[in-house]
RNA sequence: GGCGCUAUCGUCUAGCCUGAUCUAGGACGCUGCCCUCUCAAGGCAGAAACACGGGUUUAAAUCCCGUUAGCGCUACCA
């Protein structure tokens, strides 16, 4: 049995974010190879920005994200008499004082070294440390006191945290051997920041999970991408499932310079994960994903429509962008585009041919037909089928990219194609 | 300002500890080619970096010092 004790410790003032995930994310991996355990802690002793609604956001999403913790998390609120008892300890002891009402530990003047596992060791001169506010004048304790007595009850064997807290990390050791209490051990994580260098925020597009949530990104993808924002196995594999990185990771590999966050590469893992589903699981999360967002599509239709997204979406929220012929008529917005094809004759002509052979064949269900018969009434034109093929493919879909020209046909179906022809011919 | 952390392609990074195998490797993005009815997916190829200056050494991306830059902390926020 592993005393490895680990905690992600968010405070419910916002949503969860793309760094306090890599945090979790961080904890979870260390825990979970280790065989430790992995412990939740929320800290609302800021009474004024707390919300409970913040509190199950951010539990929402780290389910969401599979980082499942254990036990009950801890909540800095219901332990204010412990705080108080700690509090009155020092002030016992000589070693806080009260000020203004509030009371500060006297920092003693020394020396602090702190080991951190990705950092090394670190040293500070504690001369150069106010004393510190330990208990707010309205009895609620500080940020720094609860942390070091959550994480000495909790039994906290190494706090994973990001590189901002590196310069606490010394006051937080005095604390502990004022208490004559052993401090955890360190590791501080470099921090994510958005493309210009700049902390993340909502000028940056979306910070919070459940925005990535919405826009249907898979939590492996965006758990790949984090766990490799810091992070590296040291061998050129890039893709891995929560598993994987479980078994591989190591904070020895965890890199010690800040990272800039990047949606383009964030798009392309998750583009990946998509494709290395099961098809099945596929096909009910994108399912499930839509279900109330669009107008139900027959079953037929829309299983032909994802099928042929798979390869083109990075993320379920693009099936409709770039289907959106699918879902509404084709508008002709490329306007020069539509006069070109309006303006050419045998285009025009072949596409009132077309009209007649597609008239006459059955239903749109098998591609090889659609192929054969379209290519036919190409060459029996004199043309090659590409001539057709582009002026079809805008007709049909108002634009110059899409699947496959049969496949797309057989998507929208006899009755929906034949009825696009007509109206473009008119 | 003080203190601390960091510094390899545009971005994420390998290499640094244990100096020579680095004419610096991979990935995203970008460019080109292949495939091809377009767009993707897939395959192939290419452009693209050791911040700067001093040392140490036969030899430095790798060790040391300095400079510069970025970031963090310096709250009765966490």
């Amino acid at each position: 049995m592993s005393d490895i004790r680990v905690r992600f410790a968010p405070s419910p003032t916002g949503y969860l974010h793309i760094g306090g995930v890599r945090t979790a994310l961080f904890n979870y991996l260390y825990a979970r190879q280790q065989g430790g355990k992995f412990l939740l802690r929320i800290e609302d002793t800021d009474r004024q920005r707390s919300t409970p609604a913040f509190e199950k956001e951010i539990l929402d999403s780290l389910k969401w994200l599979g980082l499942d913790w254990d036990e009950d998390p801890v909540r800095q609120s219901r332990r204010l008499d412990r705080y108080r008892e700690v509090v009155q300890e020092l002030l016992s002891k000589g070693l806080a004082y009260e000020s203004e009402g509030a009371v500060k530990f006297k920092i003693p003047k020394t020396e602090v070294k702190v080991y951190d596992i990705v950092r090394g060791e670190v040293t500070y001169d504690s001369q150069e440390f106010e004393d510190l506010v330990i208990m707010k004048s309205d009895g609620f304790p500080v940020f720094h006191l609860a942390v070091i007595v959550d994480d000495y009850d909790m039994g906290i064997s190494h706090v994973i945290r990001g590189e901002d807290h590196l310069p606490n990390t010394p006051r937080h050791v005095l604390l502990q051997q004022a208490l004559g209490w052993k401090s955890p051990k360190y590791a501080h994580l470099p921090l994510i920041f958005g493309a210009d260098g700049t902390p993340l925020s909502k000028r940056h597009g979306a910070v919070a999970v459940a925005e990535y949530r919405n826009k249907g990104f898979l939590p492996q993808g965006l758990i790949n991408y984090l766990a490799l924002l810091g992070w590296n196995p040291g061998t050129p594999q890039e893709i891995f499932s929560l598993p994987d990185l479980v078994k591989q990771f190591s904070l020895k590999r965890v890199i010690k310079s800040n990272a800039r966050f990047d949606p383009e590469k964030l798009l392309w893992l998750n583009g990946q994960h998509i494709r290395a589903l099961d098809g099945e699981v596929y096909e009910r999360q994108i399912t499930e994903f839509w279900k109330d967002k669009i107008e139900p599509v027959a079953e037929g239709k829309w299983r032909k429509l994802i099928a042929l997204y798979r390869p083109r979406i990075r993320t379920y929220g693009e099936l409709k962008e770039q289907a959106a012929y699918c879902f509404s008529e084709p508008e002709y917005k490329d306007l020069p585009l539509t006069a070109e094809i309006r303006g050419n004759k045998g285009a025009m002509e072949l596409l009132g041919q077309l009209q007649e052979v597609l008239n006459h064949l059955g239903d749109f269900e098998d591609v090889q037909v659609l192929d054969q018969k379209t290519k036919q009434a190409a060459e029996a034109a004199g043309l090659k089928p590409k001539d057709i093929i582009h002026p079809l493919r805008f007709v049909l879909t108002g634009g110059t990219a899409s699947p496959g020209i049969f496949d797309l046909m057989s998507l929208l179906g006899k009755k929906t194609c034949l009825k696009r022809l007509a109206a473009f011919l008119s």
